[in-house]
DNA sequence: TTGAAAGCGCTAACAG
DNA sequence: CTGTTAGCGCTTTCAA
């Protein structure tokens, strides 16, 4: 991976030679504070004409060296394969970009040690800011970047150390739940108890929506069962595997359920479909994440989804300081009305 | 967006000072060319441990503005929306990081302007290398970064001024389009010709797609008419808009269709919903573009998934320099066969 | 209104 | 085996 070469880049000192000026002046120009400088403009438009005509393109690396801010923001995500890490990511590039910030992302993989490293060699790349999506150890990220003087935000899963912008897990699957329930009522004449597939137990996310999970049944005046509660992780898989596990051990399973993610709602429908256990009739769903393609798989799903332009929002309220006090903003998901 | 700071940050010097020994000896050895240097191991371990105590981590901007070479390599794509760019992405990041370069990715939205902007910016980082994913206009891209003594390397779209690595378009169409054909023969009872709906007609791919499926009507005598092929564009509004036109138009749609992306699909499918058209009998399906839930919609759907492995693996052939001569690389996408 | 010059942190040639 | 030194291209004071 050669450089091509020979065609030296054009530097400010080139554009000087060829200006009859000094490249300090070249730089105010380039860099919009010439007013400052008090340039005549009539050499400020002489720059900037030779400029365009060299093709000259600013040396990055050179100014971030010798300016105290990079204006270099980062962010950690774990997977581009659903449609909420690529909103995420497609929503902060754009704004990071209208602030004049540059974005640079690193997928991990749901890898804590991947995480270490993306946020290591972001640091050396003078990052001013971290934004750690769905990180699996946020806090560690956290201290290793507050060792070097670089901020931190967390993003979708919370951590101690840093301020974090989450869904408000518990509130969206109390509503999802509830719709559920009440759908099953509709269709069965009766209250019944629904399961709750996906997720990890230890992470916040998962543990608040079990708890608007639980909340939405004792409104009813029922209490799910533990052994309904399959929080087996988030590959499609995992989930399969535990539905054909539960049935083994039940025989019938519930009528209804809550469905972690999207990723967790594949395994589902792929274990329905293979096992044909729902055949006479088929089961209420609510799945807490939106996908276009699962909307139109059935009118039997509820879909609630996370608010990625109010979440980023808050992001960047807290990297602009408009926020200053906040440790835990929790932002609303919507709930998705049936086509 | 202040750096706490304070604490400034470790450089070679203050390790030097701390290891009582020279600038240069730290970099050879934090840089791993030490045997050239026939530095004692004894120095080296302590260099090492010392840094690690300090938290010491490199300045990539210090070091990129000396060396000749960045290790930067910038990839441009379209979107983060679909599983196809997702995967792109996710396995560009990771052969990037294998062979020690560092990605930086960009997001243009199928917008021309920002493929350009984005493209500068990336030269102005020193990137050594740029793919250019679905660009609209990949020679512009490749003319702008030759300037600077930058490669480019086109991927999925390809341009005639740089190396290009695309899907075979024409042998994927032709064979997704003889399964259409067959699972409507099967059906019916006798040959029927098809629609293609979505895409550009102007694209490679899509003229590429739109000749394997006329081919394959060829094949078993008949010709599809001109109206029946609606390169509408990408967006499923677009999709949408043209079945009701069309539909407006001749009152019956053909029994069978070729779709070209699943960002078109989902219009199909929700104009499906919402006419009723096919609620007697439902459609057989083609989609050119894979994405697991659009398996699990129904038995009539066969896809064609791009593979993306073989695709990048391409891409770095040409980037390590194993591929010199080759203008246009064609990989044969995958057709999946139904669960 | 402008230019000269120092130095950001690192690498690599050269001189021990 | 190790240290000294000269920049990489840019920004920013300071002096004119």
């Amino acid at each position: 991976m050669k450089r091509v070469s020979q065609a030296k880049r054009k530097t400010i000192y080139d554009l000087a030679a060829l200006a009859g000026t000094s490249a300090s002046a070249v730089s105010a120009v380039l860099n919009g504070n010439w007013k400052k400088r008090r340039i005549s403009s009539q050499l400020a438009e002489k720059i900037i004409r030779i400029a365009d005509e060299q093709g000259y393109a600013l040396n990055m690396q050179a100014s971030v060296l010798r300016r105290d801010r990079s204006n270099i923001i980062g962010m950690i995500v774990p997977k581009y394969d659903n449609r909420y890490f690529g909103s995420i990511v497609e929503r902060f590039e754009a704004m990071a970009r209208e602030r004049g910030l540059f974005p640079i992302i690193t997928c991990t993989r749901r890898d804590p040690d991947l995480e270490i490293e993306a946020a290591r060699a972001m640091l050396s790349y003078q990052v001013d800011c971290v934004i750690a999506t769905g990180a699996t150890d946020p806090d560690r990220i956290t201290d290793l970047c507050a060792a070097a003087g670089v901020r931190t935000i967390n993003l979708d899963l919370p951590g101690s150390h840093a301020p974090s912008v989450i869904s408000d897990n518990f509130q969206g699957a109390l509503e999802l739940t509830r719709r559920v329930l009440a759908n099953c009522e509709r269709e069965l004449g009766q209250n019944v108890p629904l399961m709750f597939v996906g997720g990890r137990g230890t992470d916040h996310n998962t543990s608040e929506r079990v708890r608007g999970f639980r909340t939405a049944h004792h409104e009813i005046g029922i209490t799910p069962e533990e052994d309904l509660i399959l929080a087996c992780g988030y590959a499609p898989e995992k989930a399969e595997q535990s539905l054909k596990v539960l049935a083994e051990k039940r025989g019938a399973l519930p009528h209804g359920m809550f469905v972690n993610s999207t990723i967790s709602l594949e395994g589902v429908i792929r274990w329905i479909r293979r096992s044909g256990h729902y055949s006479e009739r088929k089961p209420q769903i609510g799945c807490f994440d939106f996908d276009p393609f699962v909307a139109l798989l059935g009118e039997n799903i509820e879909m609630v989804r996370q608010d990625v332009p109010k979440m980023l929002d808050a992001v960047f309220d807290i990297i602009d300081n408009r926020n200053p006090e906040q440790k835990l903003v929790e932002i609303m998901p919507i709930v998705e009305t049936m086509a």
